[in-house]
DNA sequence: TATGAATGAGATTTCATTCAT
DNA sequence: CATGAATGAAATCTCATTCAT
């Protein structure tokens, strides 16, 4: 079985060429832009073939979106220890949003391909409560679990619903990818995209906190430290 | 020079007319949806005079977005007071910015637009320095002004300068707009997408307020109560 | 007002000539060949222009049809008298149905084209009942009334109710004009064409004619006949 | 020589096995939707193996339009009895025609695969009187025996000669099913199709029986008499 | 000044056919 | 013998922009 494997292997990697090739474009030259004979182009594949592996552009976008999605919450899960409070939590949600975004700016197309694929998303879900099996639907969830523990441990203040008070935080990130990912590429500085998302993130955090909440845990660490911390030994 | 005169009147009436069918269309079909061929259709004008007009689709998009911008500056401005704190004019920013939506939608384009033109701008331009002078520029140096106020006078609190403060918190206004202009008219829920940016506009505010503030500075008005209190003497 | 007549009638000019193209083009390869491609590069226009006159091409299709289906109602109408019977009504149909095809070959897209935009017409209309308005229901209703004033005066016997039977009878003639419409046009012979048409004719005739009728009436009058007698002063 | 025949009679079974899936297909969904791909996929071959039993799709279509004229011509034979009069053959022709649609369908490939692939068939064979052995020319050939016997018995009566007539009638039998194979499967209607046939084909006898001939020959049976009357010993 | 008319370039998708393995 | 993979060519339709009149 063998030749049966490494064609299931070749196969899988066509896709996830195409995927990625496709997510590339999609940071280059924005969402919009994104057409099959570029993505033709740019595999050196025909665009007949495209369709071989896909059914339509939008089972594209669908897919890329699909995993960015979860590849997210899985990171975001494996960085939440059980122990920490709300508060602490949300501090690793962004944590990880921005390491993510460092590492590959996987982040990119979370938000501004669902945005693209269903409007709506992100006002109506909360309120038909469908759905939230989807990948993004379980970010959604991720993120309310997240919400809720700090309401409960009394380090997160807030009127809203956790569900829908995180539809509100993802609304608020995408504002920051939809910005970015409609730049040209050689116009993005990484630096100034992550100094805004920090902004952007305590910001939030404030806003979210407690009132008697530690001092120490609204600010969000300074981008430079914890790039040298990594670097020490 | 009378006949000079009329004519260029005349011109800039035509103009005028051709910016508020654009503006129309852009409100009822979202950004992505406006073609020339709608805008002469709805003006009653041939496709080819439009650019008698404006050189380009971009330059009527450009206008638009300089003409919506002044005008909100103008109306905030108009209903800030002089003796009002910091965070009291910050209230009343959001304040306009929900009144001129739920009066014309007239901040839909505020946003959507510039991010569809400019994407750089709101990252951009804090630090080039340059461009105050546009009308967005002038949003956002009015937008600083407010926030350097409430420095001043103890009511924020941020460790960031005004003016790169007052881009993030456009870039999460944006957020909002960016979202729903997306969506059908027959879709938007007026009622939703208010409460949505009182959320938001509340986080904001909650983030950026001094920790002693009043308290009761914090939470923004209920939509329905501050309707009724508007309108009582 | 000069200009503007003329500029309509150019404009229906250019209409003329695409659809008159795209009929030249069904006779030459069959409908199922026709692309806009192919009438674009028949009229010497752009593909884009043909859309500036037609909305789809299937709007183009049908204005044939309708175009050719009236022009038959009328052809026909104009040359059965008021006092023929319902057999010499039918032959008069008949007859025009050839001399039109020996004509301009209009009958050729008359039911090809309908079978193709609409295919259950012949067979739901009649039960349906609805739809009698537009040109092919004109066209059925018209044959259905030949046939009731022979069934009325006797010299058409059928059980059918007229209109069914009127759908047969359009079924009929179909099959002669879709089998040619297939063939390329050299393997065209007009010839051998109208004595198909006539032999089926003839059978129909037969078939439908009452016990009594005069025997005269029976045969379709020879194809060179008609010619000659034509010709004579 | 063992193995070559098993591997002999394999290959034909595959090409049975390709033949009987497209026949089945095109009565599913109409000849024009008749894809390649469909085919691999009912016969769960793959396109490219489709090729080494096939030259080309055409090569398909052109196997089954034979098969299915000689069962069509084997199964009419086998029920016309010797001593049957012409007009009697003719009916039991017509009852064969409307049996096996009613039973499979299998008609349907019979005429509108020919028009598909060989438009000019129907007008050009007779008169190059070649081509009588494929199996289309013996259909041909066996409908005009059935018409020479009747002309010869005095039950038929025409001017045309008996090939030529038989062209007529299979054009004519074309148009009902040409019709009824565009339509989706789901909107075919048995029992519409029937009568429409019925009423085609008592057309056509009657313009074509001789004026002495018995009445009730004339008249085909009642659709649902002749399917009791068929059962009953 | 105004515009009707035209179009090049580009979008997504389909399909019969080929070829290396 | 069998096939997975690939593709060229073609289909319909859209849109910002230009130009002769």
């Amino acid at each position: 079985m063998g030749i049966q494997e490494r064609k299931n292997r070749e196969k899988e990697e066509r896709k996830t060429l195409i995927l990625a090739k496709a997510k590339e474009l999609i940071l280059e030259h924005g969402i919009d832009a994104l057409s099959m004979q570029e993505i033709a182009d740019g595999t050196e594949l025909s665009k007949a073939t495209l369709y071989l592996y896909f059914q339509s552009k939008e089972a594209i976008l669908k897919e890329i979106l699909a995993e960015s999605a979860s590849a997210f919450v899985e990171y975001v899960e494996s960085r939440i220890s059980p122990e920490s409070s709300g508060i602490e939590a949300l501090r690793t949600l962004w944590a990880s949003y921005m390491s993510l975004y460092g590492e590959s700016h996987e982040v990119f197309v979370l938000t501004g391909i669902n945005n693209f694929l269903e409007p709506g998303f992100l006002l109506d879900l909360g309120r038909t409560g469908a759905d939230l099996d989807t990948p993004p639907g379980r970010m959604l969830a991720m993120i309310a679990r997240v919400l809720e523990r700090g309401i409960a441990d009394g380090t997160l203040k807030t009127d809203l619903k956790p569900l829908k008070l995180a539809r509100t935080v993802i609304l608020i990130a995408t504002a920051i990818i939809d910005t970015v990912a409609r730049l040209p590429r050689p116009a993005r500085d990484s630096r100034i995209i992550l100094a805004e998302m920090r902004s952007v993130f305590e910001l939030l955090i404030r806003g979210l906190a407690a009132d008697g909440t530690d001092r120490s845990l609204l600010a969000l660490p300074d981008l430079d430290a914890g790039r040298s911390r990594n670097r020490r030994p």
